[in-house]
RNA sequence: GCUGGUGUGGCGCAAUCCGGUAGCGCAACCGACUUGUAAUCGGUAGGUUCCCAGUUCGAAUCUGGGCACCAGCUCCA
């Protein structure tokens, strides 16, 4: 069941062309049929939580159940039985779920007051607590006043809830319970914690099965599996959670990365600076960062009477920078990029491979500049950002214009400046975005880039944030043209977002089989015989000599074994030579992924590979 | 941090419930084969069963603590 308290109602459109609100549905249509849509999926998920619940109740009488709503790919319901679910409970309620959907129990909708809720709901306290909440005056939830919808199935169940629902149980058709877990009571970690049951529901068995296979995929092309198999990077538990090493070949993936972006960085008129990892606490005070966030960071070092952090962010110590010297309005906008590794202690529970890490490289710049150039620079900036993401290979974005938190420093007035500025520079840019309310940082309001990868996934990236606090507390100033010192406005930005994130999520989204230019080995030589090693190494050496990375793999194993392992290893050119090839200066070319071309000649190859690397093409051909 | 789960040669797994000499495949190494496009054959070596305590004649297995990882919750400057 949804919370009741939920604001974000959806119209559904029957098939008939009218349009039922999933809050309120109109009197006497309890019913929406199924359909292979968003909406017709939300309403098959919720009975299909429905169904889940009413599994559990007949299992374990005196269970509590909480809600169940529908979410991405399927639905959840809380539950408490007094200890955690099993996997042989699992597999019960899965068998149970399905003889209710069997049955095809008809849901009906029925209305009642708050207080003959209440008294069929006596022994649920969770329900009790939401109907204790309702406002007999907003009308939210019931159907008007103080009344409130119910849905039954087969007078064998009944939830309090917004509806609609499937007419009957035996719509549901592709059902799968998928993992339990434990989940805090209306998500308060100081309340109790509950035992959430996660399922997923289809309109037909095929589309069960394309989402398993996508969780599949998913799995196959996980970055903490893919990393160390690939030899890139591992987590060594001697160094503690959280903290990656890079191997050579991560590590090279990551300089090309780091290269490509500062060459960019460098023409979009970016200074290089470079900041120390630690502090004392007198910037973090400053900042305010100390009063914020010092329960997720690295403990204080006590040292000669002073007291050092590990720093959290890079951004104070390149206003210290600006700081250094009187600045002009000349010099503006002045924009200062580090690529800074930064330290945060996230709990234990958070982290996450790459994508959730204690020690992380942020991209991060800050440019200054005066009132009359943030619009302008904005609007540069977020083409920047997709420019510079796209020459990765993702080409898909969506943003999210953050506003102000309930908790927040400066003026409220200042707030609205800067969030108008970033909300039109999404507007020049072209992106599609949503306004996310309450979400922006403590001290600005942000614009968060997201992408989807090749699985269709979606992943926040890059964040561009309008701070007119920063340089309120640091007492930043510019001369301007008429002699007057002013504040500047300062923008904090990073494209990747954090280097080690960027690099799980290429690596998940090409697999492994990273473009050529990003591709720590681009070409394996093979040799067909011995006789055959001078001349695949004299390849080799030609190639390396434009800068191409080749390796030869010239071990004492059959042609078979060194094909198969060069497909698997996912490099992108394998070359095959042998007497025909040696005789007549040419090679036989195997794309990743291709067929095999013979008789190229060594120049034309070499030409081909130098020009796809040259303009980072995304696909071997 | 919270709830639950997992931890066995480099990797993937078996033996764990019910305590009794830790096994298999791949990889590695050695040898033979000299190959025309996804796994040649034979042999060898490799283990503090995550760590520390405890129970026991005996612990991979049971108990306690720690570390790491996984799923989710909460959090994310």
């Amino acid at each position: 069941m949804n919370d009741p308290r939920r604001k974000d109602a959806v119209a559904y459109l029957l098939p008939d062309g009218s349009q039922v609100d999933l809050a309120r549905p109109p009197h006497g249509e309890s019913r929406v049929l199924l359909q292979k849509d968003d909406l017709g999926r939300q309403v098959l998920r919720h009975s299909t939580a429905h169904v889940l619940a009413q599994a559990v109740l007949s299992l374990w009488p005196n269970a509590k159940y909480a809600g169940g709503p529908p979410i991405q790919d399927g639905f959840y319901y809380d539950f408490d039985i007094g200890r955690p679910f099993t996997p042989e409970d699992i597999e019960m309620i899965e068998q149970k779920m399905a003889d209710i959907v069997q049955q095809d129990q008809p849901f009906t909708r029925e209305e009642v007051s708050l207080d003959q809720a209440a008294e069929i709901f006596k022994d649920q306290p969770y329900k009790l607590e939401w109907i204790r909440e309702m406002d007999p005056e907003a009308g939210e939830q019931g159907v008007s006043g103080d009344r409130v919808s119910l849905y039954r199935n087969a007078d064998k169940f009944v939830d309090l809830c917004r509806g609609p629902h499937l007419p009957s149980t035996g719509r549901i058709r592709s059902f799968k319970l998928t993992r339990s877990s434990g989940a805090y009571w209306r998500g308060d970690e100081n309340r109790p914690m509950l035992q959430r049951i996660y399922g997923t529901a289809w309109e037909s068995p095929k589309a069960l099965q394309e989402y398993l296979w996508r969780l599949e995929e998913a799995s196959k092309r996980d970055h903490r599996k893919l990393g160390p198999e690939m030899d890139l990077f591992h987590f060594p538990p001697e160094i503690g959670s959280g903290l990656a090493v890079f191997h050579p070949r991560g590590g090279l993936i990551r300089k090309i990365m780091e290269d490509y972006s500062k060459a960019e960085h460098e023409k979009a008129g970016y200074e290089f600076v470079w900041t120390p990892h630690l502090t004392k606490s007198t910037l973090l005070e400053i900042s305010g960062h100390l009063d914020w966030y010092k329960d997720s960071m690295y403990p204080p070092m006590e040292l000669e009477g002073a007291t050092y952090y590990p720093k959290p962010m890079n951004c104070p110590m390149h206003i210290l920078i600006y700081k250094s010297r009187t600045r002009s309005y000349r010099e503006l906008p002045l924009r200062l990029f580090e690529f800074g590794t930064v330290y945060r202690f996230e709990r234990s529970g958070v982290l996450h491979g790459l994508t959730r890490v204690r020690g992380i490289t942020q991209d991060d710049a800050h440019i200054f500049c005066t009132p009359d150039q943030l619009q302008d620079e904005l609007a540069g900036l977020l083409q920047f950002v997709l420019d510079v993401l796209t020459a990765f290979g993702l080409t898909e974005f969506e943003a999210e214009l953050a506003t102000r938190p309930e908790k927040y420093v400066g003026e409220p007035a200042d707030w609205d400046v800067a969030t108008e500025a970033l909300r039109r520079a999404l507007v020049t840019a072209g992106i599609p975005f949503k306004v996310a309310e309450g979400e922006g940082a403590f001290y600005a309001p942000k614009i968060d880039v997201h992408i989807k990868d090749a699985l269709n996934r979606r992943w926040q990236l890059s964040t561009l944030q309008v701070d007119f606090q920063l340089p309120n507390r640091f007492g930043m100033e510019y001369i301007a043209e008429d002699g007057t010192r002013r504040l500047p406005h300062m923008i904090h930005r990073a494209l990747f977002g954090s280097v080690e994130r960027f690099f799980a999520i290429l690596l998940e989204h090409y697999a492994g089989a990273f473009p050529t230019w990003l591709a720590p080995d681009q070409v394996t030589a093979i040799p067909i015989s011995d006789r055959h090693h001078p001349y695949a190494h004299r390849v080799a050496q030609t190639l390396r000599d434009a800068g191409i990375r080749v390796i030869v793999d010239d071990s004492d194993q059959t042609l078979g074994n060194r094909v198969r392992k060069a497909q698997t290893s996912r490099v992108p050119y394998q070359l095959v030579v042998g007497d025909k090839e040696e005789e007549a200066g040419t090679l036989s070319v195997k794309p990743r992924g291709g067929t095999e071309r013979r008789g190229v000649a060594l120049d034309d190859f070499l030409s081909e590979i130098c020009e796809e690397v040259r303009s980072r093409r995304i696909s071997p051909h």
